[in-house]
DNA sequence: GCAAAGCACGAAAACGGTTTCGTGTTAATA
DNA sequence: TATTAACACGAAACCGTTTTCGTGCTTTGC
């Protein structure tokens, strides 16, 4: 086993002292020429690579970013996921990523975990639990101390910082429009229970286009579901009304589920209702029908948060102006065989 | 912007020396009960946090472990991650991700830009092109230089170290014979054109159970595709022969494209066709009809993966026995609409 | 009353680099 | 010949910890 070498071997070994050897290494002009190459020539056979930690710990700066979301298995956060680890990588950052699964405790655990120095600055969604106990002393700590920090998708006015979002009330407003004009006009809504900031958004989207549209807004057509629920909790909707002509799902698994519910109630998609989901992920391109479906444009995303923080750890005007900005990407809607005119 | 405080500030501050701070917050038996109340009540106060960096260029353990896959939007790989940042995160450990792109450069690339002093270890899964080249020098470098190493699922033979990966060979097996114990006889497979260990052996698994049971493994129902593909390839094996009854296909786009191409074939699954695929994810269970799928149980995977590399990592006998094990995780068949005796 | 112990703390090295500021030697200049 | 500049390199501080080894002072024991 061949340990890692250090300065200090090289500079033992070729009886020169550590500056020297470290210089030489960066082909400092200090150095003669033929030292130089005597110290290049050992290192490469030493395959000598500086030490990380050291250098970090030296330049104040590790070039890694902390990336916080509440779930790595789902579609979204995994294409921004993407985007942020390309682009990071491609600028010489590495990417470690803390899963707060939904929960605030976690997600406070993974930031203190990180913020002592492991990282430059943090990308991040945040929790659902996060957001419904809205309390967000846990990101303020962070930018007190001058670590920058983006947050992306969910994101909260309570904190000054980087944003990155996708304007979901509009991508929801061009989805319920494009309906409309389809010929449908008992637009159902299926979405989450709990009060995610993105669903709400998406509500007052479908809200918005039905009112511009001289259409009534029925609550009893907007249906609230858990993460985890059972088939029948969709009659609700789609047996006791009886009269939906198209639905609007905040996300794609909502989607194919109410897809599959309607066809087994001998309910065509779609001839008889029309179906729009969100996230244009593998469902989407792969379900039977396909799904038309609201594209997120994650990696996208993930590359301009990225883009964001690491043009604001590599700013050197520390924290001049505090000019923060939000960055809005737009949805587009891939119109699959979900929906067609009626 | 209150910015981290260090040892140096509280002990210049309590005007005591930095070693007496150090000690003091360790609640060490050497420093008198009144000056450890008055260092822990100050650094309480001021949120003092020991440097990350600095205690990993002192103990020469970072608890960060390096994770390198081919992709991450690829549910597979993501539940593994799962599992591994998971037990990781219980143990104090921070995962860094670096995806591979399937490309051999970036994967050594990543390798070594960890190499240096960032993880105390490896958890990785081969990139295609690694296993085409079949070059894994740069994993030997990393093992030479005691750095613990724990391959999962794409692994090889010719690199010494920890793995993890399941029976591909048994599962496909499995699959197979569950479907001539349902009486289908013409059973083709669908598997990947690049040489994929994996996708071999599921290969050998299929044709020595279609042996065992006295069929004949015809090579004309064996289609190895590319990952992206018209359907018109399809054709090959189920229009030209058109007596297939079964089809095993090595993960799940391949199986849900499989079926749909039947079905607007005018083939009925599964009563025509019986279908099972790889990769229990969320198309198996949303699609229609839903997917009979071999489970590989990433999550479990990755458990197991990080518990191996983290038990490596901090066990003091270094490289005494050279003991690496492989642990096998079996495979479950998850039976849903898609297979049904015919 | 003096040596030995015990207590409470500090100095300094170490981890592996970078960087500033000398300093001794040689060569060029007045 | 004496002064100076250029050259090539080394010493040492520094980043923020941990840890070993003193050391001065008080207390105990005889």
């Amino acid at each position: 086993m061949k340990r890692k070498i250090t300065l200090k071997h090289i500079a033992r070994e070729l009886d020169v002292s550590i500056s020297t050897v470290s210089k030489a290494l960066k082909n400092s002009e200090e150095i003669s020429r033929e030292t130089k190459e005597k110290i290049q020539a050992f290192a490469k056979l030493y395959n000598y690579k500086p030490n990380n930690i050291a250098i970090s710990l030296k330049n104040k700066r590790t070039k890694n970013i902390g990336v916080i979301i509440p779930d790595i298995v789902h579609h979204f956060f995994t294409t921004v996921f993407r985007g942020i680890e390309k682009y990071a990588n491609d600028k010489g950052y590495n990417v470690i990523v803390c899963v707060s699964d939904e929960s605030f405790d976690k997600e406070v655990i993974n930031m203190e975990m990180l913020a002592n120095g492991s990282i430059d600055g943090f990308i991040m969604a945040l929790s659902a639990e996060t957001q419904l106990k809205n309390d967000y002393n846990h990101l303020k700590q962070v930018t007190d101390q001058g670590i920058p920090l983006v947050l992306f998708d969910r994101v909260t006015d309570e904190v000054n910082c980087d944003k990155v979002i996708i304007d979901d009330q509009a991508a929801a407003h061009m989805a319920v429009s494009k309906m409309i004009a389809d010929g449908r006009q008992r637009i159902a809504l299926v979405t989450t229970e709990d009060y995610l900031n993105v669903s709400s958004k998406r509500e007052e989207g479908y809200r918005k286009a039905l009112e511009e549209h001289n259409l009534p807004v029925r609550e009893e057509l907007i249906l609230r579901l858990p993460y985890q629920y059972e088939d029948e909790k969709l009659s609700e909707v789609f047996f006791a009304t009886q009269e939906v002509d198209a639905v609007l799902c905040v996300n794609e698994i909502f989607a194919v589920r109410t897809i599959r519910f309607l066809e087994d109630n001998d309910l065509r998609v779609p001839s008889d209702v029309s179906v729009i989901g969100f996230t244009d992920g593998i469902l989407s391109r792969l379900s039977n029908p396909t799904l038309s479906s609201v594209a997120q444009h994650g990696e996208e995303m993930g590359t301009i948060a990225a883009k964001m923080l690491i043009d604001k750890v590599e700013s050197d005007i520390e924290e001049g102006e505090e000019e923060y900005r939000t960055e809005v990407v737009e949805a587009t809607l891939i119109e699959r065989e979900s929906t067609r005119s009626s």
